[in-house]
DNA sequence: GCGACAG
DNA sequence: ATCTTGTCGC
């Protein structure tokens, strides 16, 4: 399984060695429908930081819910400390390794992964999401609540949507998700079409800004966080 | 050279 | 990401 990832992905040992695993990584994205036509399950990942912690630990989560009901399925989340900074445009560095060990211990999987974090709408075409779907070969889409790169402003209402847009090219989907709050910004993660990564963030929403399989992952990285 | 900058 | 209560608005 492991042996035929992209060589670099674990530990870049510097920023040029992440670029040129991005590059591969990006060679292997695949941006078009490759999923279940019907989605039974929603999987949703996010990650934790604890401030000031001189371990640098992470504490990421992985949920599985029922995409009908909302009813959680499964959840694992792993704490480690962070072998990669921050740094915007590599974030796949520091939380995709503790996310994988989510992956490997969830006991029931999702149809396609809704991630906290950039998909295509990224400098170099692979965010977080790409990043993690590239690597476990799952379908993902990227959800983030506020931009790395691009612009675009979607009208007040609940579904009013614009194009993302940065030099001159379209990189994802300026979405509204709740009157009177900030938009959320949905990207093609892996073998997810732009069209069906909207229409299914859309349909995991539910009036609330932030969809279902997401808030159950932040709930779930916090309380590893607080817990122990 | 000066900002901007997912989580 | 994290530090934090009440408060304004739909």
């Amino acid at each position: 399984m492991a042996s035929d990832l992209p060589p670099h992905w674990l530990h870049p040992r510097d920023i040029a060695e992440a670029r040129a695993a991005q590059a591969e990584m990006a060679a292997r994205l695949v941006a078009e429908d490759d999923l279940p036509a019907r989605i039974a399950r929603l999987g949703g990942a996010d990650v934790s930081n604890t401030r000031f912690d001189p371990a640098k630990r992470v504490h990421a989560a992985l949920v599985t819910l029922d995409a009908a009901s909302d009813a959680p399925l499964a959840t694992a989340t792993e704490t480690r400390r962070a072998d990669f900074p921050y740094v915007p445009g590599y974030l796949g560095f520091r939380e995709v390794p503790a996310l994988l060990a989510c992956w490997a211990r969830l006991t029931v999987r999702p149809d396609v992964i809704l991630v906290d974090g950039q998909g295509m709408a990224h400098p170099r075409g692979l965010g977080l999401a790409c990043h993690l779907g590239v690597v476990l070969g799952v379908p993902t889409i990227g959800v983030a609540k506020s931009l790395l790169v691009g612009e675009g402003t979607p009208g007040p209402e609940p579904g009013d949507m614009a194009p993302l847009m940065w030099k001159g090219h379209r990189i994802g989907t300026a979405l509204r998700t709740r009157r009177a709050a900030n938009p959320l910004y949905v990207s093609v993660g892996h073998r997810v079409s732009l069209a069906t990564a909207v229409a299914i963030v859309l349909g995991a929403t539910r009036g609330r800004r932030v969809p279902a399989p997401i808030r159950a992952a932040h709930a779930a990285a916090n309380a590893a966080r607080l817990g122990e």
